[in-house]
DNA sequence: GATACGTGGTC
DNA sequence: TGACCAAGTAT
């Protein structure tokens, strides 16, 4: 598709449907820079009403500059990226005490205030002082790459680099302000993230995604691999010649298999520690206690210990053994048993 | 390049 | 219901 279709459909797009929000009433600077910040990484819904009471409390820069930390901290509370009110009020007494209440009117000067990354600076260079430079947010990273058909991975920095210079060749240079805000919008309200509004849209016949139906795919983000750390302590109890093992069931990892009492926790404590949280377990003497195994699997990393306990009594173990759901088998029969590997380990190393 | 940072909406 | 996502930035 031409650029000068692009840029004439989707900027007429925006004429049509746009939505009447209070910084696009304005081109101060300094509003659109609140607005901006206000709007990282967070929905127009959520943030509006902030940015009504920042507009209120702090009128302009020098205001917000002047405000105690503190005043702007409560004002931003309950949005979340707290930094970006401790930047914002950094950044506002910077612009005042280093440019004497002006913003910089560049890109490149933008850029290197605190809290304001490519995507800001771009926007409030664009949208406050029409430099031609094109954003590139999540919005515009879908529209392009549906309507153009790439499959670039928008995590990587070459995939981010080709999105910002097709930005860029795109890019109205008469009408970047209206420009940058239409892809955006256009992103927000209608090639939406998923079940985008396909039909009668006005790119329907240009549309890569749309011809093809790759909406689903596009655009591409290679999702990095989160690896969860658990914290397992293994409680090891004997009585006589039986020890407490229990089948694992539900949706986690080892299904079917056996292992020890477990008791997870979500940070790294001292034996004791959990040891205290069981009212049967405290009562305990603890025989010995293994060193931390780190055992990796694919998407989770276990650092677990082992801690051997001698109940005072069968009566208790029993108890222990109802409460838990855990089983008493005898030595041999372990051996028969489905256990996981960590647990095989162990056993090996402690007979 | 990966990760932390927050809250609310969506399917 | 547990991801996934939302006008990203700093480290």
């Amino acid at each position: 598709m031409r650029k000068e279709i692009f840029s004439k459909k989707i900027m007429d797009w925006y004429q049509a449907n746009h939505r009447n929000l209070p910084w696009r009433k304005t081109t101060e600077p300094y509003k659109i820079w609140l607005s901006e910040i206000i709007l990282q990484q967070t929905r127009v819904a959520q943030g509006l009403p902030y940015y009504e009471r920042f507009v209120g409390a702090f009128p302009d820069v020098l205001d917000l500059a002047k405000a105690p930390v503190q005043k702007v901290l409560r004002l931003w509370q309950g949005l979340g990226y707290y930094t970006r009110a401790r930047n914002l009020h950094r950044c506002a007494k910077l612009v005042v005490r280093d440019f004497e209440g002006h913003f910089p009117n560049s890109f490149e000067g933008l850029k290197k205030l605190p809290g304001i990354g490519p995507y800001t600076a771009a926007a409030i260079a664009s949208i406050a002082f029409r430099e031609p430079v094109g954003v590139v947010d999540g919005n515009v990273f879908r529209v392009l790459a549906r309507i153009f058909g790439i499959d670039k991975d928008i995590a990587s920095d070459a995939g981010k680099k080709y999105f910002f210079s097709l930005a860029n060749e795109l890019l109205d240079e008469a009408h970047p302000d209206i420009f940058n805000q239409a892809v955006m919008e256009f992103g927000a309200l209608h090639c939406l993230p998923k079940n985008p509004k396909c039909d009668g849209c006005t790119f329907s016949k240009q549309c890569e995604a749309n011809q093809k139906d790759l909406q689903s795919l596009l655009p591409v983000k290679h999702k990095k691999l989160k690896i969860r750390t658990r914290y397992f302590y293994y409680f090891i109890v004997r009585d006589k010649n039986k020890m407490l093992l229990k089948q694992r069931n539900g949706k986690d990892i080892w299904q079917g298999l056996y292992d020890f009492y477990l008791i997870e926790t979500s940070r790294r404590k001292k034996t004791a520690e959990v040891v205290k949280t069981d009212a049967i377990l405290t009562k305990a003497s603890i025989l010995k206690e293994s060193r931390v195994f780190r055992h990796l699997l694919s998407h989770q990393k276990l650092l677990v210990k082992f801690v051997e306990l001698k109940l005072h009594s069968t009566k208790e173990m029993n108890l222990l053994a109802r409460r838990s759901e855990l089983k008493k088998f005898t030595k041999p029969e372990i051996s028969n048993l489905p256990k996981p590997i960590l647990i095989d380990r162990y056993l090996k190393a402690n007979p």
